[in-house]
DNA sequence: GTATAATAAATAAAAATTTATCAATTAGGA
DNA sequence: TCCTAATTGATAAATTTTTATTTATTATAC
């Protein structure tokens, strides 16, 4: 799905979700000035972004908010319904967990898992964690494509191996290294500390 | 600092230092194609990056990878020692004091804030966390220049207009909400929900 | 020593991304 | 009703980023 649109496009959508629903409810109308204003951008390349959903404006008026977020949604999948599922119980895994913006985009966080007994067997935010032996069972009973690696960077491609193979279509990994994945299995890596590092390095 | 390099580029090297650490230690010396065909993508544009930094490389052989690793941190300013503090002491937060891997970079995670009387005047991670209103004597004391932003929606932009007052240079901000900074401050911005609909959305 | 092959570095080309320009549409006012 | 100004959507241009090509260097084998 969406294969069409370029990835730095792509990860702009939520970012014009977040600002038009930060608009106050009065605001019916916003134009793709507005929002190239708030965002600090080009107002073509804002119209170029929102041309990829199936939002369309109005000369003279602008984009209907409600009408544009629902393109924004439609085109971010928000009004399915996808699992997820999270290894690694530490305070990263238990923050993921906790998190409840996930529903915005149609996203559940169903399951947990780690290796750690002391962690296993009980529920964490509501959400049952599980020993990662029983990643098979869960993952495919679930139907869930979506996993969060919150382990040590030692067991994150073992565990990925271990997703994949358990149908796992899309990773996020937060631990600092690479993770390989066939064909098909989409990556994204999201280091924490290199972030702040690049911050540093930019000031 | 670095102002020369693409952002783009400057977000790679991190991944270069990550894979090159991760190498064993017999191995000397490193080929842009080789690390190339470990990242997936072209080893002309590995030597483009890797040529913002000191690194040289030597015809025949590669880079030797000691230099290499030197190089980029070097470029990474990760053996200067700069100063972060982390505003909102959820889980977020807690996970982000006590993740061990700033070091690396030259970062110190030096101190918290929160503005719950029950967070605040004990130790996380065995680092003090103080309330908000002490922000001022806190980062000035410290000389911190970065933040890392785990508040609600609701007070980021408040808390970092506190914290640039501060002195703060550098923001990294988790929550999901635009954050205005004026010039001279640089903000980033990890959506870790909007990470995973981007994924979802690839599928 | 000399030839060969691997590699970096430099240059050129191509592709992707962003920005600028222009034509079409339309709300609102004269 | 007609004019004006604001805005979209389309097209073109410019810029940035990536990839390809060429050249120079040098370790290794012969």
């Amino acid at each position: 799905m969406n294969k069409d649109i370029p990835v730095i496009s792509l990860q702009r959508l939520p970012v014009y979700l977040n600002y038009l629903k930060s608009l106050p409810e009065e605001k019916i109308y916003v134009s793709s000035g507005l929002i190239a204003e708030a965002l600090g951008m080009g107002e073509v390349l804002v119209r170029k972004d929102l041309a990829y959903t199936s939002a369309v404006g109005r000369p003279r008026v602008g984009y209907d908010k409600g009408e544009l977020i629902s393109a924004l949604e439609d085109y971010l999948c928000c009004n399915g319904r996808r699992y997820a599922v999270i290894a690694g119980i530490g305070a990263l895994g238990r923050a993921v967990l906790g998190y409840g913006g996930f529903c915005n985009y149609g996203i559940e966080v169903a399951a947990a898992f780690d290796n750690d007994p002391a962690k296993t067997g009980v529920s964490v935010a509501g959400k049952p964690v599980y020993d990662i032996s029983e990643a098979e069972r869960v993952v495919k009973g679930l139907g869930a494509e979506l996993a969060v690696l919150c382990v040590p960077a030692a067991y994150a491609q073992s565990v990925a191996d271990l997703f994949i193979g358990c149908g796992i279509k899309g990773i996020l990994n937060f631990a600092p290294v690479l993770i390989n994945a066939p064909e098909g299995v989409v990556v994204r890596h999201i280091d924490v500390a290199a972030n702040l590092a690049i911050l540093s390095s930019m000031l």
